[in-house]
Order: C-alpha cells, then sequence, then structure tokens
RNA sequence: GCCGCUUUAGCUCAGUCGGUAGAGCACAUCAUUCGUAAUGAUGGGGUCAGAGGUUCGAAUCCUCUAAGCGGCACCA
C-alpha cells in the first residue's frame, strides 16, 4: 500500500500497481475522463505509471493548461508522424517536438512534402485521433530498439537511439498495436484526448538532420496545436493581426521604403521613412551628446590587411564585400554589355562589415593618457555584411545597415560604472520609444573564440559584477546566462525588448573587448607612466536603425507617436471655400515646426478621412467654412471617431506638445 | 547557402485543354462643392521576372538564372 497525498492536502490509501488513472477514477468519473496526465512529486508522468512509493499527487487536465498544451502538442506530432508513415509509406521518421504554439516533425522522405499534401495528412491525423488509439508505453533494451530501428529501415532513429546519452533504458510509445515512436514522454492516455477540429498543419520546409548544416536535409511539417478549435481559431486571428503589421507590408502602404532586386537586401528610404530615421538619429544624438559621447565618421572602404589584423578576415571574409583597389581596364571596342577588365592582382580593400577597427585606428592616433578615459567613440556607422541570401528579411535582415555604434575604451576599473551608465541610458532610451519591458541576457563564450580562458573568465566577470551592481540581474529584468552564445572576441550582453504583441527582439549590446586592443595594438599611459591595454566596451542601443525602424512599426502597427510619425498632421478641407484658411493653417503649423501637410483636393471629406487615416496620419484637421470664420480647426485624432473642435492656437499648442521628443519635453 | 512555394498593369489578383491578356484599386481628363473611413463617367497603361528549349502556336509545358515568400543553417 502507498500512501498518495492530493494537492488539496488529503490522502488516500493506493495499492502496489495502482496508478493516477485508478486514482482519478476512485475520485470521480468525470475527473477520470478529464484527466491527461499527472504530477508525482512535481514530476510530469502518463497516467498509467504505477506508483512506486508515497507521493504527492496531482492530476492535470486541461485547466492546467501548460501541461496540457505541451502535452497536446507532443501528441499531435507522433500523430502527425503516424499519418504520414501511413500515407507515404517507406519515409523515415525522426524527431518531433512541441512548440510555442504547435508542433513539427521531421521526415526523410522520398521526395519533399509541399503544401498540397497536407490536407490528406490532416485527413489521416483525424482518423487517428477517431480511432481513439491507446498510447502505451514500454521500456525496451537499448540494443533490441537499434536492432528493430534498423530492421524497419528507420536509420535515422538507429542512430538517436545508439547516441542518446547514459545508460537510462530508452522508451517507446505504441499507438495501438500498429505504430510506435521512440519518446521519453509523457503522453496522453489516448489519440482520443485530442481534439480533431484544434490542430492545424501550416506549413512544410527544409531542416538539417540534427540542425547541422552538414547533414541531410529532412523535410519538416509545422502544424499548429491547441486544445479546443476556440484556441485554434483565437491563434489564427493573432496570426492575421500580426500580418497585419508586418513591416513590410506597412512599409508599402505608408509608402516609407520599398526593396528591389537591383539591390537586395539594401533599403530605398522613401521620404516619409527617411524622416522616421532622421527622427530618431536627432533623438539619438541629443541622447550621446549628452551621455559624454563624441561623435565621429571613419571610412566606408579599408585595405583588406586591416582587417587580416583586426582578426576579420579570417573569420568573417566570405561575409564581407570586397573590391580590387584599382582602376578597371574598359575594352577598347566598349559594347555596352562589356564587363570592366580587372587584373586580379591588385590589393583588395574591404567595405566595413563593423566600425571597431576604425575607432582603435582613431584612438591610436597621438598618446592618450589614463586620465582621458573612459573615451566613448560614437559613430552612425554604415555598415555592409553580404549575409547568406536566403537570411535576408524586410528591414529585419539586410546588407546594408546603419549601426547605432560605439566603443567606450577604459581602464578596468572603469568597467563596472561604464556598464551602469550605459544601462540607464539604454533604460531611457526604450522607454522613450515606448518600450518599457525588455530583458538583460549575457551570452557567454562560444567554442570558436579569440584569447585565453583566463581572459574569458575575467570579462564574463566583468559583465556580470556589473550588471549585479545595478541591481539588474534578477528574473524580473529576464537575466539569464546563455552558453555559447558570445561573440568570438568577447562575451556580451544582451537587450531584448518586448514589443506590443509580445514578441521580444534582441537589440542592445554591451561587450566587453580585451582581443581587439591588443590585435591593434591599443594603449594608453598610465599612472606609472607604463603603457597599457584599455578594454574595448562596444555597446549598441537600436542596433540598426533599419530593424529598429521595423520593430517600431510592428510595435505601433504603423500608428506611430507623433514625434515620430513622418507627417503629423493633415489639413482638410470640405469644399474650396475654406483653402484661404486651410493654407494659413498650414502655414502657422509648419511655422510651430510641426510636419504638415494640406489636403485641398477636390475630394468628399469622407475620402480624405479614409485616406489619411490609413496612411496613419496621428491627426487631421478639418477645416470648412464653419472653423474659417471662428479660427477654429476640428481635430480628428487617428483612431477616434469623435472630433475636437478647438481655436487654432490651442490646436498648433497640443500639436507641439506632442511632437516634442520625449526629451525635450 | 539548403528545402518547398511564388513571380501577369504602379498595387492586389483572375486567366480552364497550349490558340495571341482581364478586373478592382491607383493614375489622367471631365463633371460634381459635398461636414468626418471610398462621387460618377471616360481614358491611358502589360516583351506575362530574365534567358534558352519543345511546338504550327507558349503567360500556360521543360531547363537554367535572378528575386520574393515560409522555414533550416548563418547572424562579428
Amino acid at each position: 500500500m502507498f500512501t498518495i497525498t492530493l494537492p488539496d492536502g488529503s490522502a488516500r490509501e493506493v495499492p502496489q500497481g495502482a496508478t493516477p488513472a485508478d486514482v482519478a477514477l476512485a475520485i470521480g468519473p468525470g475527473l477520470a475522463k478529464a484527466a491527461l496526465a499527472a504530477r508525482i512529486d512535481g514530476v510530469l508522468v502518463d497516467l498509467a505509471t504505477p506508483f512506486a512509493q508515497d507521493c504527492a499527487l496531482a492530476l492535470v487536465t486541461a485547466r492546467d493548461e501548460a501541461d496540457a498544451l505541451d502535452l497536446a502538442r507532443h501528441d499531435y506530432a507522433h500523430v502527425l508522424a503516424e499519418a504520414v508513415q501511413a500515407l507515404f509509406p517507406g519515409t523515415q521518421i525522426t524527431f518531433g517536438p512541441s512548440t510555442d504554439d504547435g508542433f513539427y516533425y521531421d521526415f526523410a522522405a522520398q521526395r519533399p512534402f509541399t503544401d498540397e499534401d497536407l490536407p490528406a495528412i490532416e485527413g489521416e491525423m483525424r482518423r487517428i485521433i477517431a480511432a481513439n488509439k491507446v498510447l502505451r508505453r514500454e521500456v525496451v533494451a537499448r540494443e533490441t530498439l537499434i536492432a528493430q530501428w534498423q530492421a524497419a529501415g528507420e536509420s535515422f532513429k538507429a542512430e538517436w537511439a545508439a547516441e542518446l546519452p547514459g545508460d537510462e533504458p530508452l522508451t517507446v510509445y505504441h499507438s495501438g498495436d500498429d505504430w510506435f515512436d521512440m519518446c521519453r514522454g509523457p503522453h496522453l492516455p489516448s489519440t482520443g484526448k485530442l481534439d480533431p477540429a484544434a490542430f492545424k498543419l501550416t506549413r512544410v520546409s527544409g531542416a538539417y538532420w540534427r540542425g547541422d548544416q552538414a547533414n541531410a536535409m529532412l523535410s519538416r511539417i509545422y502544424g499548429t496545436g491547441w486544445l479546443n478549435k476556440k484556441q485554434l481559431d483565437a491563434h489564427m486571428t493573432r496570426l492575421e493581426e500580426a500580418a497585419k503589421r508586418d513591416h513590410r507590408k506597412l512599409g508599402a502602404e505608408m509608402d516609407l521604403f520599398h526593396l528591389q532586386a537591383e539591390a537586395h537586401g539594401s533599403v530605398f528610404w522613401h521620404p516619409k521613412g527617411y524622416m522616421i530615421w532622421r527622427a530618431l538619429e536627432a533623438y539619438m544624438r541629443r541622447r550621446l551628446d549628452a551621455a559624454g559621447y563624441a561623435e565621429v565618421k571613419t571610412p566606408q572602404i579599408m585595405d583588406a590587411r586591416q582587417w587580416e589584423q583586426s582578426g576579420h578576415w579570417g573569420k568573417y571574409r566570405e561575409n564581407m564585400f570586397v573590391v580590387p583597389d584599382e582602376i578597371p581596364h574598359v575594352s577598347e571596342e566598349g559594347g555596352e554589355d562589356d564587363a570592366p577588365v580587372l587584373s586580379g592582382k591588385a590589393d583588395l580593400m574591404a567595405i566595413k562589415p563593423m566600425n571597431c577597427p576604425a575607432h582603435v585606428l582613431i584612438f591610436r592616433q597621438g598618446i592618450t593618457s589614463y586620465r582621458e578615459l573612459p573615451i566613448r567613440m560614437a559613430e552612425f556607422g554604415c555598415c555592409h555584411r553580404n549575409e547568406p541570401h536566403g537570411a535576408l528579411h524586410g528591414l529585419m535582415r539586410v546588407r546594408q545597415f546603419t549601426q547605432d555604434d560605439a566603443h567606450i575604451f577604459v581602464r578596468e576599473d572603469q568597467i563596472v560604472g561604464e556598464v551602469a551608465d550605459f544601462c540607464d541610458l539604454l533604460d531611457r532610451v526604450y522607454k522613450d520609444l515606448g518600450f518599457p519591458e525588455y530583458a538583460i541576457k549575457l551570452a557567454l563564450r562560444p567554442d570558436k573564440r579569440f584569447g585565453s580562458d583566463a581572459m574569458w573568465d575575467w570579462s564574463e566577470q566583468s559583465l556580470r559584477d556589473a550588471v549585479a551592481a545595478t541591481g539588474r540581474n534578477t528574473p524580473e529584468w529576464g537575466w539569464e546566462e546563455l552558453p555559447g552564445e558570445g561573440a568570438f572576441y568577447a562575451p556580451k550582453l544582451e537587450f531584448h525588448l518586448t514589443d506590443a504583441v509580445g514578441r521580444t527582439w534582441q537589440v542592445g549590446t554591451m561587450q566587453t573587448d580585451t582581443v581587439l586592443p591588443e590585435r591593434l595594438d591599443a594603449s594608453y599611459i598610465g599612472e606609472d607612466g607604463e603603457k597599457h591595454r584599455p578594454v574595448m566596451l562596444h555597446r549598441a542601443i537600436l542596433g540598426s536603425f533599419e530593424r529598429f525602424i521595423a520593430i517600431l512599426i510592428e510595435h505601433y502597427a504603423g500608428k506611430l507617436p507623433v514625434w515620430l510619425a513622418p507627417v503629423q498632421a493633415v489639413v482638410a478641407t470640405i469644399v474650396s471655400d475654406a483653402d484661404a484658411y486651410a493654407r494659413e493653417v498650414t502655414a502657422r503649423l509648419r511655422a510651430a515646426g510641426i510636419r504638415v501637410e494640406s489636403d485641398l483636393r477636390n475630394e468628399k471629406i469622407n475620402y480624405k478621412v479614409r485616406e489619411h487615416s490609413l496612411a496613419k496620419v496621428p491627426h487631421l484637421l478639418v477645416v470648412g467654412k464653419r472653423e474659417a470664420d471662428e479660427g477654429t480647426v476640428a481635430i480628428r485624432t487617428l483612431g477616434e471617431e469623435r472630433q475636437r473642435v478647438m481655436p487654432l492656437a490651442e490646436a498648433i499648442a497640443l500639436l507641439r506638445a506632442e511632437a516634442t521628443p520625449p526629451d525635450l519635453r
């Protein structure tokens, strides 16, 4: 007999061999039906797991949403695999976990799956769910299982089984009597616990076996899975809403920028988009000026040898744009399609992929005293990186981008103070831009790196200490350490914003680098009259203007705060009798520093309201004969239907207040 | 770079069996002077992504190239 303690504190005696399912049934048939899994002493297990000792038991039902969702998604993945093998004999199964919104499964298929295959697979999955097949756990000896997989032609499973670590016995889950997969579990008691209307296969894609480019390309099927149809529908609605705020779509609709094949990965900023950029850059420049940074501008192209010395050539040259330092010879015939003729012998120059070496070169000019440190050198640096083509994505991942970059040259004893000041500055900026919520993480040394272990120990600890000194190394700040995620020359603090729809974006960074000052021989004269190496702090708050503006557009769904909006107000007439007054209003607003346009077109006011609303203009000032006579304007604010009629002077004051950047209020 | 899909007017898209290209919006012109999310009429506009092939004939079938989209890998 075992004593089972339930969450309400009550205890039950159960015989040897009893399971959580038995306890559920003893409590009531309703609970037995609702139970999906169990937690024994906090560990999630199958309902059919026999008790091994006295323990605390909590039955998991759909009310325990996090557990229930994860179980369901995991089961959907198995049902997907079973369905695919039923429809496509000869397809090997590999691996299929739950995800944040569903599940996927990777297959080694005869041919890659396409979207057209999905409806049939969904249908087969529903048949498996309707059949309510019992999911039964079995412990199998490793060698037996490997032999079984090999016999079944499942080479990926066999490889995986052979490499699973430790001596733990391997478990398989049977679906009915005719299918099984290797899995740690736990699982629902049967496929019938899944809601056949609560999942949807969403897309297919390629994926490398074990996530390694050197391995085989598998065919992955993604699905989204929920506990019921209502949740699924809500999820699909969320996806539609997210698609509406996609910066690529809004960028076109609002006429902010465009991309085209001839310069793929580089942005054509249109006047309105560039106005956002200018407002953001001007704001950042004021913040940096106030924080004691000195702005510089450095060369776009430098001799490749400079990049060899910095170490970037060895590690990243395949992603650098390289140009020969020679004047190309053009053939005499001079046809229009003649390519320039290059000798192939010229020295190479590279377009800068980053600003750091150039900043060190400025630092190295002349002799620096310890008294001058810290030196905070900022640059809105335009960089080029030849990214893998499949990586490009709107403004989020581009080949030409401008960083809000800065390097702070410090003595070791100044690091904590500088990092703390940086955290405060970044906090201020994120709040000003509408992101009060963000997380801080520490990315630790990667496998491939420069510098000694002692150096890494020291620089990782310096960041840890610095954040601890600000009191931000706590769970509330999302603090965690990420092994292997650091840059090759330095560990980095990562700052992750949370946007309006809950997505996170890594934007800010702070790195303590001792490698580059060494490689490029940067030094200062210390109190002792000797040369010392400064530490170089690489830091950015926005990351890149391109990507940050994309995040702003999506965060605000295009409805930017007035101070960032490219057009802050439009003065629209109802009929032509107010044209003169509208011109006057526009001129007065413009004189007050408002980015204003007028719309005197011979169009109905309904049409104008619609058009400027879709263009996300924050304020529409409608003027007719009445307003002209009274010297007022009727303000309609984006997202509202009511209008406020007020004297022009009052309207100007209101708009000026809203149009003032947060640091100037 | 890898897997899959896509590419037709400025934009969003239709185009059946291979028979010579169509809509809405936008734009232009004209009419309309209207009070808060689309006024009406008329008109101009396309080497069907590019190159090659099959065919009497290609937007349509095949091959290659490029870009875009969804993932994977990468992201100093």
